[in-house]
RNA sequence: CGCGGGGUGGAGCAGCCUGGUAGCUCGUCGGGCUCAUAACCCGAAGGUCGGCGGUUCAAAUCCGUCCCCCGCAA
């Protein structure tokens, strides 16, 4: 059986690992192209790509998959089944329909809920206490194909995006090695989506990081910890960005007005939000410094930081 | 040439505009105090002030150039 693995990113990487070392195998690997990242505009190589390269599998690299030169090129491999994890293309219909067992997607939750691109992110954004991994066939429409299998991964208190991404990964590796032959065997009875329960996790955009200190400390924690470690929610600070790497809740002890910083102590900046719990500040990063804990910023600080200064406010 | 901030003992900063013996809050090491301590007291070590060149009697500071880090945008 041939099995042709579309995906991109780190959370990618183990699923495709999986399958090789399982002794599956995988025709080719399909991934986005190389792209300029960061600040330099470096041509940088998707993290599936390098892997890929490490088994010698040969890779492909469509700007748009859709278009019939590329498609074909996938065809040319005949896969018998093609497996998508984080791909970040929508697949055409011609290919879809092309595997005799079909395409199927490894996803970051419990499907129904948090179709799309940041499921990881929104879920803890969210507060959930409950993440996972989907996998289900995949149509014309994201993430709304039948469900063949799912795992569930508790989000602990102190869980971020970078913590539940590992175990999302891993978790989403070992389900899809238990799915595929039960796929192959017909041994498993896909099952709809319940429209009812659909949500969506729309890509991170740059509002959504910013820190509104009106809100509840628990929903300001979630959003810290929702962002971590990319791409980092953030606050205003003397009318530049400060990136609020990490915070913790602790009570509030004061009725002063939301993003008022009540307090410094030796390890962090409490803030005052709209709840009884504030948000005590660890990790920081200010625009233009590299990240560093608060006990170092609140050393140098010095008079640009004091009790009473508001937050989040970008005039002066 | 996209916009902007920055590179000062191990950490975070001040000093630079208005050149003149390197400062602050910590950390480290040694000693003291204490039942004890991350607390307090005394003392010490540790810096090519990113590199190179220039101006000057004198450069962390002024000028030129290069390297590196970071925020925004993309």
């Amino acid at each position: 059986m041939k099995i042709v693995f579309m995906g991109t990113p780190d959370f990618s990487v183990p699923v495709l690992r999986n399958l090789v070392d399982a002794g599956y195998e995988i025709a080719a690997v399909v991934t986005q192209p190389d792209r300029p990242v960061g600040r330099k505009r470096v041509l940088t190589p998707p993290p599936v790509k390098i892997e890929a390269q490490k088994h010698e599998i040969d890779v492909l690299q469509p700007e748009k998959i859709r278009e019939r030169s590329e498609l074909d090129k996938v065809l040319a491999y005949q896969p018998d089944l093609i497996v998508t994890a984080a791909f970040g293309q929508i697949l055409p219909k011609e290919l879809l329909d092309y595997p005799k067992h079909g395409c199927i997607n490894v996803h970051a939750s419990l499907l129904p809920k948090y179709r799309g691109g940041a499921p990881i992110h929104q879920a803890i954004i969210d507060g959930e206490n409950e993440s996972g991994v989907t996998i289900m066939y995949m149509v014309e429409k994201l993430d709304a194909g039948d469900m063949l299998s799912h795992v569930r991964v508790p989000i602990e208190e102190h869980d971020h995006v970078g913590t539940m991404h590992d175990k999302l990964s891993v978790a989403g590796a070992k389900l899809l090695l238990d799915t595929i032959p039960e796929l192959i065997n017909g041994t498993i009875s896909p099952q709809k989506q319940e429209e009812s329960h659909v949500s969506f996790a729309r890509n991170i955009t740059r509002d959504m990081e910013l820190l509104d200190w009106n809100r509840s400390g628990e929903e300001l924690y979630n959003q810290i910890r929702g962002l971590h470690p990319w791409p980092v929610a953030y606050t205003i600070m003397e009318g530049k960005p400060l990136k609020v790497w990490w915070g913790e809740k602790v009570p509030s002890n004061q009725t002063v007005v939301p993003g008022t910083i009540e307090k410094i102590d030796e390890d962090g900046i409490v803030v005052a939000t709209g709840s009884t719990t504030a948000i005590k500040i660890t990790e920081l990063q200010p625009s233009g410094k590299k990240k560093m804990d608060a006990t170092s910023f609140i050393r140098g600080a010095g008079s640009h930081l004091e009790k009473g200064m508001k937050l989040g406010e970008s005039n002066e």
